[in-house]
DNA sequence: TGTACATCAGTGAACGCGCGTTCACTGATGTAC
DNA sequence: TGTACATCAGTGAACGCGCGTTCACTGATGTAC
Protein backbone atom coordinates (compact mmCIF):
# COMPACT_ATOMS: atom_id res chain seq x y z
CA UNK A 1 0.00 0.00 0.00
CA UNK A 2 2.49 2.33 1.42
CA UNK A 3 4.20 1.95 -1.98
CA UNK A 4 1.50 2.53 -4.48
CA UNK A 5 0.73 5.23 -2.33
CA UNK A 6 3.75 6.59 -3.11
CA UNK A 7 3.67 6.20 -6.63
CA UNK A 8 0.59 8.78 -6.80
CA UNK A 9 2.53 10.77 -4.47
CA UNK A 10 5.18 10.85 -6.58
CA UNK A 11 3.40 11.76 -10.14
CA UNK A 12 2.28 14.72 -7.41
CA UNK A 13 5.52 15.78 -7.10
CA UNK A 14 6.51 15.35 -10.67
CA UNK A 15 3.86 17.43 -12.62
CA UNK A 16 4.73 19.98 -9.79
CA UNK A 17 8.15 19.99 -11.10
CA UNK A 18 6.77 19.86 -14.65
CA UNK A 19 5.22 23.09 -14.00
CA UNK A 20 7.68 24.75 -11.97
CA UNK A 21 9.54 23.97 -14.94
CA UNK A 22 7.66 25.47 -17.60
CA UNK A 23 6.64 28.38 -15.25
CA UNK A 24 10.79 29.09 -15.19
CA UNK A 25 10.71 29.02 -19.00
CA UNK A 26 7.72 31.12 -19.77
CA UNK A 27 9.34 33.70 -16.75
CA UNK A 28 12.69 33.36 -18.71
CA UNK A 29 11.01 34.22 -22.45
CA UNK A 30 8.30 37.07 -21.29
CA UNK A 31 9.17 38.56 -17.66
CA UNK A 32 7.01 38.29 -14.67
CA UNK A 33 4.64 40.00 -15.91
CA UNK A 34 3.72 38.35 -18.90
CA UNK A 35 3.45 34.66 -16.77
CA UNK A 36 0.34 33.18 -16.85
CA UNK A 37 -1.69 30.28 -15.83
CA UNK A 38 -3.13 30.04 -18.67
CA UNK A 39 0.46 29.85 -21.12
CA UNK A 40 2.01 27.04 -18.59
CA UNK A 41 -0.81 25.07 -18.55
CA UNK A 42 -0.89 25.38 -22.73
CA UNK A 43 2.66 24.66 -22.03
CA UNK A 44 2.25 21.54 -20.88
CA UNK A 45 -0.62 20.65 -22.91
CA UNK A 46 -3.23 20.47 -19.72
CA UNK A 47 -6.48 22.70 -18.78
CA UNK A 48 -5.66 26.07 -17.07
CA UNK A 49 -7.88 24.95 -14.39
CA UNK A 50 -5.80 21.76 -13.66
CA UNK A 51 -2.82 23.52 -12.05
CA UNK A 52 -5.07 24.53 -9.38
CA UNK A 53 -4.33 21.06 -8.34
CA UNK A 54 -1.15 22.42 -7.64
CA UNK A 55 -0.67 25.52 -7.05
CA UNK A 56 -3.76 27.86 -5.18
CA UNK A 57 -3.12 30.70 -7.40
CA UNK A 58 -1.24 32.44 -9.48
CA UNK A 59 0.44 34.63 -6.69
CA UNK A 60 1.74 31.17 -5.03
CA UNK A 61 3.07 30.12 -8.24
CA UNK A 62 5.14 33.27 -8.51
CA UNK A 63 6.15 32.76 -4.99
CA UNK A 64 7.74 29.20 -5.77
CA UNK A 65 9.62 30.77 -8.66
CA UNK A 66 10.79 33.72 -6.21
CA UNK A 67 12.20 30.97 -3.73
CA UNK A 68 13.56 29.18 -6.64
CA UNK A 69 15.58 32.07 -8.35
CA UNK A 70 16.94 32.93 -5.04
CA UNK A 71 18.11 29.28 -4.33
CA UNK A 72 19.96 29.42 -8.04
CA UNK A 73 21.34 32.46 -7.45
CA UNK A 74 22.37 31.37 -4.16
CA UNK A 75 23.47 28.29 -5.67
CA UNK A 76 25.59 29.46 -8.23
CA UNK A 77 27.29 31.91 -5.75
CA UNK A 78 28.12 29.04 -3.39
CA UNK A 79 29.65 27.04 -6.28
CA UNK A 80 31.87 29.65 -7.59
CA UNK A 81 33.28 30.33 -3.90
CA UNK A 82 33.79 26.32 -3.61
CA UNK A 83 36.50 26.56 -6.52
CA UNK A 84 38.18 28.70 -4.23
CA UNK A 85 40.45 28.11 -1.20
CA UNK A 86 38.54 29.18 1.85
CA UNK A 87 41.67 31.39 3.22
CA UNK A 88 41.63 32.93 -0.40
CA UNK A 89 39.22 35.52 1.08
CA UNK A 90 40.11 38.63 -2.04
CA UNK A 91 39.60 36.00 -4.29
CA UNK A 92 36.84 34.47 -3.08
CA UNK A 93 35.03 37.75 -2.50
CA UNK A 94 35.38 37.94 -5.91
CA UNK A 95 34.21 35.19 -7.66
CA UNK A 96 31.13 35.43 -5.75
CA UNK A 97 31.04 39.25 -7.31
CA UNK A 98 31.33 37.83 -10.62
CA UNK A 99 28.96 34.83 -10.44
CA UNK A 100 25.75 36.90 -9.34
CA UNK A 101 26.95 38.99 -12.72
CA UNK A 102 26.87 35.76 -14.52
CA UNK A 103 24.19 34.47 -13.28
CA UNK A 104 22.15 38.12 -13.87
CA UNK A 105 23.39 38.41 -17.24
CA UNK A 106 22.03 34.33 -17.85
CA UNK A 107 18.47 34.64 -16.17
CA UNK A 108 17.48 38.55 -16.52
CA UNK A 109 14.28 37.95 -15.79
CA UNK A 110 15.02 35.98 -12.67
CA UNK A 111 17.11 38.71 -11.31
CA UNK A 112 13.98 41.42 -12.12
CA UNK A 113 11.95 39.17 -10.15
CA UNK A 114 14.19 39.21 -7.05
CA UNK A 115 16.10 42.40 -7.38
CA UNK A 116 14.00 44.59 -9.68
CA UNK A 117 10.72 45.99 -9.37
CA UNK A 118 8.32 44.22 -7.78
CA UNK A 119 5.72 42.50 -9.83
CA UNK A 120 2.16 44.51 -10.20
CA UNK A 121 -0.36 43.57 -7.82
CA UNK A 122 2.26 41.03 -5.83
CA UNK A 123 3.06 40.99 -2.33
CA UNK A 124 5.99 39.26 -1.43
CA UNK A 125 5.36 36.57 1.85
CA UNK A 126 7.59 36.64 4.32
CA UNK A 127 9.04 33.12 3.04
CA UNK A 128 11.05 34.92 0.66
CA UNK A 129 13.14 36.68 3.56
CA UNK A 130 14.90 33.82 4.52
CA UNK A 131 16.18 32.75 0.95
CA UNK A 132 16.82 36.19 0.36
CA UNK A 133 19.48 36.56 3.20
CA UNK A 134 21.22 32.97 1.63
CA UNK A 135 22.41 35.37 -1.01
CA UNK A 136 23.64 37.98 1.68
CA UNK A 137 24.92 35.58 3.74
CA UNK A 138 27.80 34.14 0.92
CA UNK A 139 29.21 37.88 0.76
CA UNK A 140 28.64 37.75 4.34
CA UNK A 141 30.45 34.89 5.02
CA UNK A 142 33.58 35.88 2.97
CA UNK A 143 34.31 38.72 5.31
CA UNK A 144 33.51 36.76 8.45
CA UNK A 145 36.37 34.63 7.80
CA UNK A 146 38.58 37.23 6.60
CA UNK A 147 38.25 38.44 9.80
CA UNK A 148 38.14 35.25 11.66
CA UNK A 149 42.27 34.73 10.21
CA UNK A 150 42.84 38.32 10.57
CA UNK A 151 43.19 39.11 6.76
CA UNK A 152 41.33 42.29 6.94
CA UNK A 153 44.30 44.55 6.86
CA UNK A 154 42.84 48.17 7.94
CA UNK A 155 41.72 49.79 4.14
CA UNK A 156 40.97 53.07 3.52
CA UNK A 157 37.49 52.94 5.66
CA UNK A 158 39.38 52.37 8.91
CA UNK A 159 41.09 55.87 9.21
CA UNK A 160 37.05 57.63 8.85
CA UNK A 161 35.14 58.50 11.84
CA UNK A 162 33.11 55.97 13.43
CA UNK A 163 29.74 54.60 12.19
CA UNK A 164 26.96 56.53 13.45
CA UNK A 165 25.44 55.00 16.78
CA UNK A 166 22.10 54.35 15.04
CA UNK A 167 23.67 52.78 12.39
CA UNK A 168 25.94 50.35 14.81
CA UNK A 169 23.15 49.27 16.52
CA UNK A 170 21.43 48.24 13.21
CA UNK A 171 24.89 46.52 12.20
CA UNK A 172 24.96 44.63 15.62
CA UNK A 173 21.52 43.12 15.62
CA UNK A 174 22.55 41.84 12.76
CA UNK A 175 26.23 40.29 13.76
CA UNK A 176 24.76 39.27 16.47
CA UNK A 177 22.04 36.92 14.36
CA UNK A 178 24.49 35.70 11.05
CA UNK A 179 28.07 36.21 12.29
CA UNK A 180 28.90 37.35 16.13
CA UNK A 181 32.70 37.93 15.49
CA UNK A 182 32.79 40.01 12.43
CA UNK A 183 32.76 43.82 13.00
CA UNK A 184 30.25 46.77 12.74
CA UNK A 185 32.42 48.49 10.43
CA UNK A 186 33.38 45.43 8.38
CA UNK A 187 29.91 44.65 7.97
CA UNK A 188 28.76 48.06 6.71
CA UNK A 189 31.64 48.05 3.79
CA UNK A 190 30.01 44.12 3.09
CA UNK A 191 26.52 46.14 2.48
CA UNK A 192 28.51 49.28 1.00
CA UNK A 193 29.76 46.12 -1.68
CA UNK A 194 26.82 44.45 -2.53
CA UNK A 195 24.55 47.45 -2.76
CA UNK A 196 27.62 48.59 -5.61
CA UNK A 197 27.57 45.15 -7.41
CA UNK A 198 23.91 44.85 -7.68
CA UNK A 199 23.85 48.22 -8.63
CA UNK A 200 26.43 48.12 -10.87
CA UNK A 201 24.36 44.77 -12.67
CA UNK A 202 21.04 46.68 -12.45
CA UNK A 203 22.27 49.44 -14.71
CA UNK A 204 24.49 46.79 -17.28
CA UNK A 205 21.38 44.58 -17.66
CA UNK A 206 18.90 47.25 -18.15
CA UNK A 207 21.05 49.12 -20.86
CA UNK A 208 22.52 51.98 -18.76
CA UNK A 209 25.73 51.50 -19.72
CA UNK A 210 25.37 51.59 -23.19
CA UNK A 211 27.41 53.31 -25.32
CA UNK A 212 29.10 54.11 -22.66
CA UNK A 213 30.92 51.83 -20.14
CA UNK A 214 29.90 48.88 -23.05
CA UNK A 215 30.76 46.14 -23.09
CA UNK A 216 31.05 46.48 -19.02
CA UNK A 217 33.52 43.64 -17.89
CA UNK A 218 36.46 46.47 -17.93
CA UNK A 219 34.16 48.45 -15.31
CA UNK A 220 33.34 45.59 -13.52
CA UNK A 221 36.64 45.06 -12.93
CA UNK A 222 37.51 47.86 -11.97
CA UNK A 223 34.79 48.28 -9.51
CA UNK A 224 35.50 44.83 -7.91
CA UNK A 225 38.12 45.03 -6.88
CA UNK A 226 37.73 48.94 -5.46
CA UNK A 227 35.51 47.39 -3.32
CA UNK A 228 37.85 44.57 -1.93
CA UNK A 229 40.35 47.11 -1.20
CA UNK A 230 37.84 49.35 0.37
CA UNK A 231 37.05 46.23 2.95
CA UNK A 232 40.84 45.82 2.84
CA UNK A 233 40.49 41.78 1.86
CA UNK A 234 43.76 40.05 2.05
CA UNK A 235 44.55 36.62 0.25
CA UNK A 236 45.70 35.27 3.53
CA UNK B 1 -6.34 83.90 -37.25
CA UNK B 2 -2.90 83.50 -36.08
CA UNK B 3 -4.64 84.35 -32.95
CA UNK B 4 -7.39 81.83 -32.86
CA UNK B 5 -5.14 79.18 -34.87
CA UNK B 6 -3.35 79.55 -31.41
CA UNK B 7 -6.47 78.77 -29.20
CA UNK B 8 -6.93 75.53 -31.22
CA UNK B 9 -3.08 74.99 -30.33
CA UNK B 10 -3.08 75.64 -26.99
CA UNK B 11 -5.97 73.48 -26.22
CA UNK B 12 -4.27 70.77 -27.73
CA UNK B 13 -1.26 71.25 -25.60
CA UNK B 14 -3.11 71.47 -22.99
CA UNK B 15 -5.34 68.49 -23.38
CA UNK B 16 -1.88 66.84 -23.89
CA UNK B 17 -0.73 67.97 -20.88
CA UNK B 18 -3.66 66.90 -19.04
CA UNK B 19 -3.17 63.35 -20.46
CA UNK B 20 0.06 63.71 -19.09
CA UNK B 21 -0.81 64.14 -15.91
CA UNK B 22 -3.47 61.62 -15.44
CA UNK B 23 -1.00 58.75 -16.78
CA UNK B 24 1.40 60.46 -14.22
CA UNK B 25 -1.27 59.66 -11.70
CA UNK B 26 -2.06 55.97 -13.07
CA UNK B 27 1.52 55.31 -13.06
CA UNK B 28 1.96 56.32 -9.67
CA UNK B 29 -0.52 54.47 -8.32
CA UNK B 30 -0.43 51.35 -10.46
CA UNK B 31 2.75 50.90 -11.66
CA UNK B 32 3.86 50.85 -15.57
CA UNK B 33 2.59 47.57 -16.46
CA UNK B 34 -0.76 48.74 -15.24
CA UNK B 35 -0.48 51.55 -17.09
CA UNK B 36 -3.48 51.18 -19.63
CA UNK B 37 -5.07 54.27 -22.14
CA UNK B 38 -8.26 53.22 -21.00
CA UNK B 39 -7.59 53.80 -17.37
CA UNK B 40 -6.35 57.22 -18.54
CA UNK B 41 -9.22 58.38 -20.71
CA UNK B 42 -11.29 56.97 -17.95
CA UNK B 43 -10.07 59.39 -15.30
CA UNK B 44 -10.39 62.53 -17.85
CA UNK B 45 -13.91 61.76 -18.87
CA UNK B 46 -12.87 60.86 -22.14
CA UNK B 47 -13.54 57.71 -24.78
CA UNK B 48 -10.32 55.68 -25.06
CA UNK B 49 -10.24 56.54 -28.85
CA UNK B 50 -10.01 60.02 -28.18
CA UNK B 51 -6.76 59.79 -26.85
CA UNK B 52 -4.83 58.36 -30.09
CA UNK B 53 -5.55 62.10 -31.70
CA UNK B 54 -2.63 62.90 -28.79
CA UNK B 55 -0.72 59.46 -29.01
CA UNK B 56 -0.60 56.93 -31.56
CA UNK B 57 -0.53 54.82 -29.26
CA UNK B 58 0.67 53.57 -25.86
CA UNK B 59 4.21 53.01 -25.56
CA UNK B 60 4.33 56.45 -27.16
CA UNK B 61 2.29 57.66 -24.40
CA UNK B 62 4.99 55.00 -21.87
CA UNK B 63 8.02 56.69 -23.94
CA UNK B 64 6.51 60.30 -23.35
CA UNK B 65 6.09 59.56 -19.43
CA UNK B 66 10.00 58.17 -19.40
CA UNK B 67 10.86 61.40 -20.67
CA UNK B 68 9.39 62.82 -17.84
CA UNK B 69 10.20 61.14 -15.55
CA UNK B 70 14.30 61.51 -16.49
CA UNK B 71 13.36 64.89 -16.85
CA UNK B 72 12.07 65.22 -13.14
CA UNK B 73 14.91 63.47 -11.02
CA UNK B 74 17.30 65.42 -13.23
CA UNK B 75 15.38 68.65 -11.85
CA UNK B 76 15.00 67.66 -8.53
CA UNK B 77 19.34 67.21 -8.65
CA UNK B 78 19.49 70.80 -9.90
CA UNK B 79 17.35 71.93 -7.95
CA UNK B 80 19.27 70.26 -5.02
CA UNK B 81 22.76 71.34 -6.27
CA UNK B 82 21.59 75.22 -6.54
CA UNK B 83 21.17 75.47 -2.77
CA UNK B 84 25.04 74.58 -2.32
CA UNK B 85 27.70 76.95 -3.49
CA UNK B 86 29.15 75.69 -6.73
CA UNK B 87 33.09 75.35 -4.71
CA UNK B 88 31.65 73.08 -1.96
CA UNK B 89 32.66 69.70 -3.82
CA UNK B 90 32.01 67.14 -1.20
CA UNK B 91 28.37 68.74 -0.17
CA UNK B 92 27.21 69.19 -3.79
CA UNK B 93 27.98 65.58 -4.84
CA UNK B 94 26.26 64.51 -0.69
CA UNK B 95 23.20 66.50 -1.73
CA UNK B 96 22.71 65.31 -4.97
CA UNK B 97 22.72 62.09 -3.55
CA UNK B 98 20.22 62.65 -1.27
CA UNK B 99 17.95 64.66 -3.40
CA UNK B 100 18.00 61.18 -5.90
CA UNK B 101 17.02 58.73 -2.87
CA UNK B 102 14.77 61.46 -1.90
CA UNK B 103 13.20 61.62 -5.35
CA UNK B 104 13.35 57.82 -5.78
CA UNK B 105 11.33 57.08 -2.21
CA UNK B 106 8.43 60.02 -3.51
CA UNK B 107 7.88 58.48 -7.17
CA UNK B 108 8.51 54.80 -6.74
CA UNK B 109 6.69 53.87 -9.46
CA UNK B 110 8.45 56.66 -11.53
CA UNK B 111 11.89 55.32 -10.05
CA UNK B 112 11.11 51.65 -11.52
CA UNK B 113 10.05 52.80 -14.67
CA UNK B 114 13.72 54.31 -14.92
CA UNK B 115 16.02 52.01 -13.42
CA UNK B 116 13.68 49.27 -12.65
CA UNK B 117 13.35 46.01 -14.99
CA UNK B 118 12.00 47.43 -17.92
CA UNK B 119 8.55 47.33 -18.97
CA UNK B 120 7.53 43.76 -21.12
CA UNK B 121 7.01 44.19 -24.41
CA UNK B 122 8.02 48.06 -24.21
CA UNK B 123 11.68 48.85 -26.16
CA UNK B 124 12.75 52.17 -24.94
CA UNK B 125 13.76 53.96 -27.88
CA UNK B 126 16.97 56.32 -28.71
CA UNK B 127 14.99 59.52 -27.32
CA UNK B 128 15.16 58.35 -23.65
CA UNK B 129 19.29 58.14 -23.82
CA UNK B 130 19.99 62.06 -23.63
CA UNK B 131 17.75 62.94 -20.47
CA UNK B 132 18.95 59.73 -18.75
CA UNK B 133 22.29 61.26 -19.42
CA UNK B 134 21.47 64.08 -17.66
CA UNK B 135 20.74 62.49 -14.68
CA UNK B 136 24.51 60.75 -15.05
CA UNK B 137 25.69 64.81 -15.73
CA UNK B 138 24.35 65.90 -12.21
CA UNK B 139 27.35 63.96 -11.04
CA UNK B 140 29.88 64.54 -13.68
CA UNK B 141 29.14 68.36 -13.54
CA UNK B 142 30.48 67.75 -9.45
CA UNK B 143 33.52 66.21 -10.27
CA UNK B 144 34.53 68.24 -13.23
CA UNK B 145 34.36 71.12 -10.99
CA UNK B 146 35.89 70.15 -8.23
CA UNK B 147 38.99 68.56 -10.27
CA UNK B 148 39.27 72.08 -12.18
CA UNK B 149 39.67 73.76 -8.74
CA UNK B 150 42.06 70.82 -7.35
CA UNK B 151 39.35 69.90 -4.94
CA UNK B 152 39.99 65.98 -5.72
CA UNK B 153 42.86 65.44 -3.07
CA UNK B 154 44.62 62.07 -4.42
CA UNK B 155 41.97 59.58 -2.41
CA UNK B 156 42.78 56.20 -1.06
CA UNK B 157 42.03 54.55 -4.83
CA UNK B 158 45.05 57.11 -5.68
CA UNK B 159 47.63 54.00 -4.73
CA UNK B 160 46.21 51.39 -6.99
CA UNK B 161 47.12 50.09 -10.00
CA UNK B 162 46.33 51.56 -13.13
CA UNK B 163 42.68 51.08 -14.86
CA UNK B 164 42.91 48.71 -17.37
CA UNK B 165 43.81 50.33 -21.02
CA UNK B 166 40.19 49.15 -22.33
CA UNK B 167 38.39 51.00 -19.54
CA UNK B 168 40.43 53.80 -19.97
CA UNK B 169 39.57 53.97 -23.44
CA UNK B 170 36.44 53.70 -22.51
CA UNK B 171 36.24 56.53 -20.70
CA UNK B 172 38.48 58.51 -22.15
CA UNK B 173 35.38 58.54 -24.66
CA UNK B 174 33.21 59.45 -22.68
CA UNK B 175 35.09 62.34 -21.27
CA UNK B 176 36.10 63.84 -24.44
CA UNK B 177 32.12 64.14 -25.57
CA UNK B 178 31.07 65.51 -21.99
CA UNK B 179 34.11 66.26 -19.31
CA UNK B 180 37.21 67.00 -21.45
CA UNK B 181 39.21 68.07 -17.98
CA UNK B 182 38.28 64.95 -15.56
CA UNK B 183 41.19 62.32 -15.22
CA UNK B 184 39.42 58.66 -16.48
CA UNK B 185 40.15 57.57 -12.95
CA UNK B 186 37.69 60.34 -11.24
CA UNK B 187 35.16 59.67 -14.08
CA UNK B 188 35.77 55.92 -13.16
CA UNK B 189 35.01 56.39 -9.52
CA UNK B 190 31.92 58.71 -10.57
CA UNK B 191 30.50 55.63 -11.73
CA UNK B 192 31.30 53.68 -9.14
CA UNK B 193 29.60 55.94 -6.73
CA UNK B 194 26.69 56.42 -9.11
CA UNK B 195 26.39 52.85 -9.31
CA UNK B 196 26.81 52.01 -5.85
CA UNK B 197 23.86 54.83 -4.94
CA UNK B 198 21.59 53.33 -7.31
CA UNK B 199 21.85 50.00 -5.62
CA UNK B 200 21.43 50.82 -2.96
CA UNK B 201 18.21 53.22 -3.48
CA UNK B 202 16.71 49.78 -5.38
CA UNK B 203 18.05 47.68 -2.35
CA UNK B 204 15.93 49.99 0.04
CA UNK B 205 12.66 50.89 -2.11
CA UNK B 206 12.30 46.83 -3.35
CA UNK B 207 12.39 46.03 0.60
CA UNK B 208 15.93 44.31 0.96
CA UNK B 209 16.79 46.31 4.07
CA UNK B 210 13.57 45.47 6.21
CA UNK B 211 14.61 44.02 8.84
CA UNK B 212 18.19 45.00 8.75
CA UNK B 213 19.11 48.30 7.83
CA UNK B 214 15.68 49.74 8.49
CA UNK B 215 15.64 52.16 8.60
CA UNK B 216 18.30 53.15 5.95
CA UNK B 217 19.02 57.04 6.30
CA UNK B 218 21.32 55.84 8.66
CA UNK B 219 23.36 53.34 6.42
CA UNK B 220 22.45 55.74 3.50
CA UNK B 221 24.65 58.64 5.01
CA UNK B 222 27.63 55.99 6.31
CA UNK B 223 27.62 54.46 2.51
CA UNK B 224 27.62 58.48 0.81
CA UNK B 225 30.58 59.47 3.03
CA UNK B 226 32.39 56.36 1.84
CA UNK B 227 31.65 57.42 -1.67
CA UNK B 228 33.22 60.96 -1.10
CA UNK B 229 35.86 59.95 0.55
CA UNK B 230 36.61 57.42 -1.81
CA UNK B 231 36.77 60.07 -4.63
CA UNK B 232 38.56 62.27 -2.71
CA UNK B 233 35.88 65.22 -3.02
CA UNK B 234 36.84 68.21 -0.76
CA UNK B 235 35.26 71.30 0.09
CA UNK B 236 37.12 73.72 -1.66
C1' DT C 1 -19.47 90.52 -43.54
C1' DG C 2 -21.27 86.06 -45.21
C1' DT C 3 -21.03 81.65 -47.13
C1' DA C 4 -19.04 77.18 -48.67
C1' DC C 5 -15.65 74.15 -47.50
C1' DA C 6 -11.80 71.82 -44.81
C1' DT C 7 -9.89 70.44 -40.63
C1' DC C 8 -9.93 68.00 -36.64
C1' DA C 9 -11.33 66.67 -31.61
C1' DG C 10 -14.15 63.58 -29.67
C1' DT C 11 -17.92 59.66 -29.91
C1' DG C 12 -19.56 55.04 -29.55
C1' DA C 13 -19.65 50.61 -31.16
C1' DA C 14 -17.09 46.89 -32.33
C1' DC C 15 -12.88 43.70 -33.22
C1' DG C 16 -10.32 40.02 -31.14
C1' DC C 17 -7.59 39.00 -27.52
C1' DG C 18 -5.97 36.88 -23.09
C1' DC C 19 -6.47 36.64 -18.41
C1' DG C 20 -7.61 34.25 -13.32
C1' DT C 21 -10.78 31.62 -11.28
C1' DT C 22 -15.03 28.58 -10.40
C1' DC C 23 -17.65 24.54 -10.90
C1' DA C 24 -20.01 20.32 -11.96
C1' DC C 25 -18.26 16.39 -14.23
C1' DT C 26 -15.63 11.93 -15.46
C1' DG C 27 -12.77 8.31 -14.82
C1' DA C 28 -8.79 6.38 -13.02
C1' DT C 29 -6.32 5.24 -8.81
C1' DG C 30 -6.25 3.86 -4.12
C1' DT C 31 -8.58 1.89 0.39
C1' DA C 32 -11.40 -0.88 3.61
C1' DC C 33 -13.81 -4.75 4.48
C1' DT D 1 -9.29 -12.31 -3.94
C1' DG D 2 -13.34 -9.45 -4.80
C1' DT D 3 -16.41 -5.76 -4.15
C1' DA D 4 -18.18 -1.22 -2.58
C1' DC D 5 -16.66 3.10 -1.64
C1' DA D 6 -13.50 7.29 -1.29
C1' DT D 7 -10.05 10.09 -3.12
C1' DC D 8 -8.30 12.96 -6.39
C1' DA D 9 -6.16 14.49 -11.07
C1' DG D 10 -7.74 16.37 -14.97
C1' DT D 11 -11.74 18.16 -18.21
C1' DG D 12 -14.40 21.59 -20.49
C1' DA D 13 -17.49 25.13 -20.31
C1' DA D 14 -18.44 29.31 -18.43
C1' DC D 15 -18.04 33.76 -15.50
C1' DG D 16 -16.70 38.51 -15.83
C1' DC D 17 -13.03 41.28 -16.64
C1' DG D 18 -9.94 44.70 -18.99
C1' DC D 19 -7.07 45.59 -22.61
C1' DG D 20 -5.19 48.18 -27.37
C1' DT D 21 -6.74 49.54 -31.49
C1' DT D 22 -9.87 50.55 -35.64
C1' DC D 23 -13.47 52.89 -37.90
C1' DA D 24 -17.36 55.40 -39.58
C1' DC D 25 -19.65 59.17 -37.52
C1' DT D 26 -20.91 64.00 -35.67
C1' DG D 27 -20.37 68.55 -34.76
C1' DA D 28 -17.64 72.32 -33.55
C1' DT D 29 -13.79 75.20 -34.95
C1' DG D 30 -11.04 77.42 -38.37
C1' DT D 31 -10.09 79.07 -43.46
C1' DA D 32 -10.65 80.94 -48.19
C1' DC D 33 -13.11 83.52 -51.15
Amino acid sequence: MAAIRMARERARTEVTAEILRAARDQLAEHGAAGLSLRAVARELGMVSSALYRYFPSRDELLTALILEAYGSLADAGAAAQARVGRAEHRRRWLVTCRAVRRWALAHPHEYALIYGSPVPGYLAPKETIEPAARVMLLFLDVVRDAGAAQALIAGPAQGRPPLASRLEAQLRSVTDEFAADVPELVLAQMFYGFSQLLGMVSLELYGHFVGSLDPTEPFFDYAMSTTVDLIGLTAS
